[in-house]
DNA sequence: TAATCAATCTAGTGGTTATTAGATTGTTAT
DNA sequence: ATAACAATCTAATAACCACTAGATTGATTA
């Protein structure tokens, strides 16, 4: 009878592990991290992720099988989107806690990431504030789909393709502050590396939309 | 040039995904949970989890390697202990999310739960004022160690062990709320189960103290 | 109806992981 | 020293997983 009390136990585990595998890959992790963009087709992710079709779609079924993401048809595609805001902060918990545990990923970060720059603020609330009243220029430099499926409050969307061909619709008198999908996504240091070449006054914002709603839920 | 990014964000999801392999496995969350309740040595916890002292080594190894544990050596024994709060944190996220998406869980945690009791609140505010009060007696069953490493406000220790044997120490005309480790443990519902029998009002705390902490960080 | 496209399913392969047993290290007690 | 003990290391096996290629399904277009 006490065996069973151990039965009942790893039943639970197993359960809570079910959720843990999905991840433990790099590339599922990366595809969830495109998910928190905004809803997406399987080709869509694929490319992205830089996998084959196939393997997205073997990856997007594990997801599926611990019912972390839904899907919806639409026409000849299939549409894939998180199932529950709790995975993109789950996934913003792990990375998080990723990045202050393991040095080599913390010196893998350092290499991505731009100078900051004394007049744009690095903390939410100023940066908002500031923001609000147009002191800063906050930039959405992932594709167009993904800003109007959700963006920062006050942001401006120039897809990073288009930010060259678009730099006359940004002020040269006041600090942009760019950012993209998240500490992994190498869109805003470009926008950032372009801007600054260009004369304007310009700072990376490490995070992304999912990371943003993770700290501004405390 | 191009596959230089792709060869940089490889190496990022790969060292969030060693976080995440360490969550992917039963037996690993188990020891995870035990360490939340503070800090063993490995013969304890591999007791605690009913798995042998070489595989609970090995699975210590691998919490070591992502650097989510620390060690101590005191005298014959080797402490661990979580390298890290987020830890204990990262856990809780992970068992709600499971608790939250998986059917075949909620209804193994219906299994395990006792029925509420209509005089003790389950929100948190109300059962912290009414333990304040006195209103209520909020009852630790763990073992004795865990309560010292760390235990809820207001609460008294009686580790379950000792509960028959001890029961006049708990009034009878105040409700008992019992915890133990958390959703997992099935501690608190043997502790409720036994004192309804002895004639106490009693109810369940499904929250442990990691739990309890994520809740209150909010 | 045929052709095309997006996505999945099936099967196979190489690599990784959980688990166990046996030998080994470091510490304490006799 | 020697014995006893806690814990780890090494090696081996079986189960599992990521990924690839080929065949298949379901929807759209010609």
């Amino acid at each position: 009878m006490m065996k069973n009390a151990r039965k009942i136990k790893d039943l639970l585990y197993e359960q809570v592990a079910r959720i843990g595998k999905v991840f433990s890959s790099p590339k599922r992790l990366e595809l969830i991290e495109l998910l928190c963009q905004g809803e997406k087709t399987v080709e869509t992710l694929a490319h992205e992720a830089s996998i084959s079709m196939k393997l997205a779609s073997a990856h997007l079924r594990e997801l599926r099988g611990a019912h972390l993401v839904e899907t919806e048809r639409r026409g000849k595609n299939i549409l894939y989107r998180l199932a529950d805001k709790a995975v993109a902060g789950l996934w913003v918990h792990i990375h998080t806690l990723a990045e202050n545990r393991l040095i080599e990923l913390q010196m893998e970060i350092q290499k991505i990431a731009t100078q900051p720059d004394e007049l744009v603020p690095n903390d939410r609330e100023t940066l908002m504030k500031m923001a609000r009243r147009g002191e800063v220029v906050v930039l959405d430099v992932r594709p167009a789909e993904e800003y109007l499926a959700t963006h920062l409050p006050f942001a401006r969307s120039i897809p990073i393709d288009e930010l060259r061909q678009r730099l006359a619709e940004l002020p040269k008198d006041r600090p942009i502050v760019a950012y993209c999908r998240g500490p992994y996504c190498l869109m805003a240091k470009d926008a950032v590396d372009l801007l600054r070449k260009e004369g304007f006054r310009s700072a990376q914002l490490r995070d992304g939309v999912a990371e943003w709603e993770v700290a501004a839920s405390r």
